[in-house]
DNA sequence: GAGGATGGTTCCATAAACGGAACGCTAGCG
DNA sequence: CGCTAGCGTTCCGTTTATGGAACCATCCTC
């Protein structure tokens, strides 16, 4: 009945948020103690909210998030979980779909463990894909030529050949991969 | 001796939080001693909660909102309608968030009207920008130097110095961005 | 219609979140 | 060099949210 073990974050759940706090402020160039006193808080409170340490009251969320020009709810995380792909070796999450009058544009967040490989077949012609790398090393493109990327690198292939991804070195990869389709190609799937 | 302007819109959204709460909790054919007893909350925290005559904790919701099986974030506003830039030509939505080891990317999709240009100043040091177009042409990177790219195509520069989007030929332009944002070297712990 | 069970609201002592002040720290500057 | 100014954290008295119990209301069952 209440078997699933739901609260895999629950005690992770404050520090999660107040580092979403945090780096919101910090991306708007605020000091905290400036941020605490437009919002009308004490200091200490933003800091332990900030440092996960305390259990604020949604006065308090409210007061900072306004401050911060962002709804509370941006605060909490994503509000649901996206749809998963798993490949041999990649694990691809559609985050979103891009659809413009000629072209649909679908975004990927893809996971590859470190040494894993991955040879997907060609697509449709005219179909390219633009990888940019967050953490690792990775080598993809074209199976005749893969070109090698590194973190906050770019790579760019025309997919309507077999193309592979190899995660290189020690370290799992992580990376976003944009799909471009430029058929209006039946929506959906 | 009253305070000024204390909080002129805020006290409509813990009414309006506490009406979701009671609907979900209904629409799973609740009672609200049991949500009480299930989340392991008091009958009169949760019943000040949903008529909005409390300021709950975040504990306190975190516990309410897991034994409704949703997060959260749902209890706040409605799903959470993305982030919109507004600079004086581009028009910018923020997508996705993506929090790495060591740098944070936030992707962004932009529109520019047809013949509309813009310049932002510098970014602190090491953030880079990465922008794919999806239809038009535009012309972006540093303002000392910036390159032109059309549909499919890729751009890619330090936002360390003040940089400029332009929309060229009579198409209006819209595309991805993708920031780049190093972390402020590794903090505490 | 009395008794019991369950529903949601109100009362109250206690625990905890709050804001202000004091603290240590790191610059910047005369 | 002190001296000042600003940062973020910690301490502490005050304010307030909390959970349990007491409190009505509404259904059932007999």
């Amino acid at each position: 009945m209440d078997a699933p073990d739901r609260r895999p974050a629950l005690d992770a759940a404050p520090l999660e948020m107040g580092r979403r706090v945090r780096r919101l402020r910090e991306e708007q160039g605020m000091s905290l103690s400036e941020l605490a006193r437009r919002a009308n808080v004490g200091k200490a409170t933003l800091s332990g909210l900030e440092n996960g340490t305390r259990n604020p009251t949604m006065e308090t969320l409210w007061a900072v998030t306004a401050q911060l020009g962002v709804p509370v709810a941006t605060i909490f995380g994503p509000p649901a979980e996206p749809l998963a792909v798993h490949g041999t070796a990649v694990e691809a999450t559609l985050l979103q779909v891009f659809e413009e009058d000629r072209v649909t544009f679908e975004l990927y967040r893809i996971h590859l463990p470190a040494g894993a490989s991955q040879t997907s077949p060609a697509h449709p012609g005219g179909v390219t894909e633009h990888l940019t790398v967050f953490s690792g090393v990775l080598s993809a493109g074209p199976a005749t030529g893969p070109s090698r990327a590194g973190p906050g690198e770019y790579l760019t292939w025309r997919a309507d050949v077999p193309h592979t991804y190899a995660a290189i070195g020690a370290e799992d990869v992580h990376a976003g991969l944009l799909i471009r389709y430029p058929s209006p190609r039946g929506k959906g799937r």
